[in-house]
DNA sequence: CTGTGGTCCTGTATGC
DNA sequence: TGCATACAGGACCACA
């Protein structure tokens, strides 16, 4: 569920809460969430016990709380993971999987409702663990390069939003800041990357930089409490949204019912009227013509 | 390299 | 009210 901006935002959070403190104890209260694990359970729980967390660190949607050690505990959050900082003593939301005792008579507490997400202790991965170098850089990191970025998805054929959902080619993406990506840089979700213009691909990059910004600005998107940050507070982004969540309803730039369409079982709403569907040889090159050249000087 | 569909889970909304 | 079905912010896998 939670997208780059979401993940941010929980791991300003963690930055806060967590960053110094020692874990005295674990508790698991579900096994699925440390399934990768492995020595199991009793495996997790007494290696994690009396390390200490240095600075939450993230690329695209995948996060990690690098201990002092040198090792690291990797994060998927999927669709429904969160994480919570509570007094020791407070009640437990539901769904919560796992709880770390911190030496401040506080909780780190992972809640997972479809457990899709888990965590996994990373050795010597404090800095870029190996379960994630498989991720692009996301378009909110400092090393990013939106012309490498646009020549990564014009080489691919395949539709743009699949692409753009594609964390391998650049990460933190996810189906709500896709659609609204594509709404502003009015792009239908089936058009070929590779048909795009450098021009058109390079906006819409910058598109996407500019959602993720404005909605980190904003703590997230929340619909419900399956993202909340690490206090229980909710994001404010939904406001703001002009696709997702809105068809049937007016576009913001021209007034046209927003429809909901299918892309290999991801819902998508676009604009028919800004967004039409795309046709070979209308505008730009056809995919036929093969991918651009890149990297060329 | 593509696209598709199933899978991991739980909960909610909708329709009959 | 009960029951069945579809769908949900993600990502991986097998398969064609």
């Amino acid at each position: 569920m939670p997208e780059l901006p979401e993940v941010e935002t929980i791991r300003r959070g963690l930055a806060t809460h967590i960053s110094g403190r020692t874990i005295q104890s674990v508790d698991v209260l579900h096994p699925r969430p440390v399934r990768s694990h492995p020595t199991g359970v009793d495996g997790f729980r007494f290696e994690l016990t009396d390390r200490t967390f240095g600075a939450p660190a993230r690329k695209g949607k995948a996060l990690w709380l690098p201990f002092l050690d040198g090792d690291a505990l990797v994060v998927a959050l999927r669709m429904s993971g969160q994480f919570r900082v509570d007094q020791a003593n407070s009640p437990l939301v539901r769904h919560t999987r796992v709880r770390f005792h911190l030496d401040d008579s506080r909780e780190l507490r992972y809640i997972d409702q479809r457990m899709f997400g888990g965590l996994t202790l990373s050795a010597q991965g404090a800095d870029a663990p190996s379960e994630l170098s498989h991720i692009a850089l996301d378009p909110l990191d400092p090393h990013f390069s939106a012309e490498r970025a646009t020549d990564a998805i014009r080489r691919r054929r395949r539709p743009i939003k699949a692409v753009l959902l594609d964390q391998s080619i650049m990460s933190g993406i996810g189906n709500i800041y896709a659609d609204e990506s594509l709404w502003r840089a009015q792009l239908h979700h089936s058009t070929p990357a590779a048909s795009l213009t450098a021009q058109q691909v390079m906006s819409l990059v910058g598109h996407v930089t500019d959602v993720l910004t404005e909605a980190v600005n904003v703590g997230g998107t929340s619909f419900d409490d399956l993202y909340v940050d690490v206090s229980g507070t909710q994001g404010y982004f939904a406001h703001q949204l002009a696709a997702y969540g809105r068809s049937g309803m007016p576009c913001n730039r021209c007034g046209t019912t927003l429809v909901m369409e299918r892309l290999s079982g991801r819902s998508c709403v676009r604009c028919p009227e800004c967004q039409p569907v795309w046709e070979p040889n209308r505008t730009h090159r056809g995919a036929q013509q093969g991918p651009p050249k890149i990297g060329v000087q």
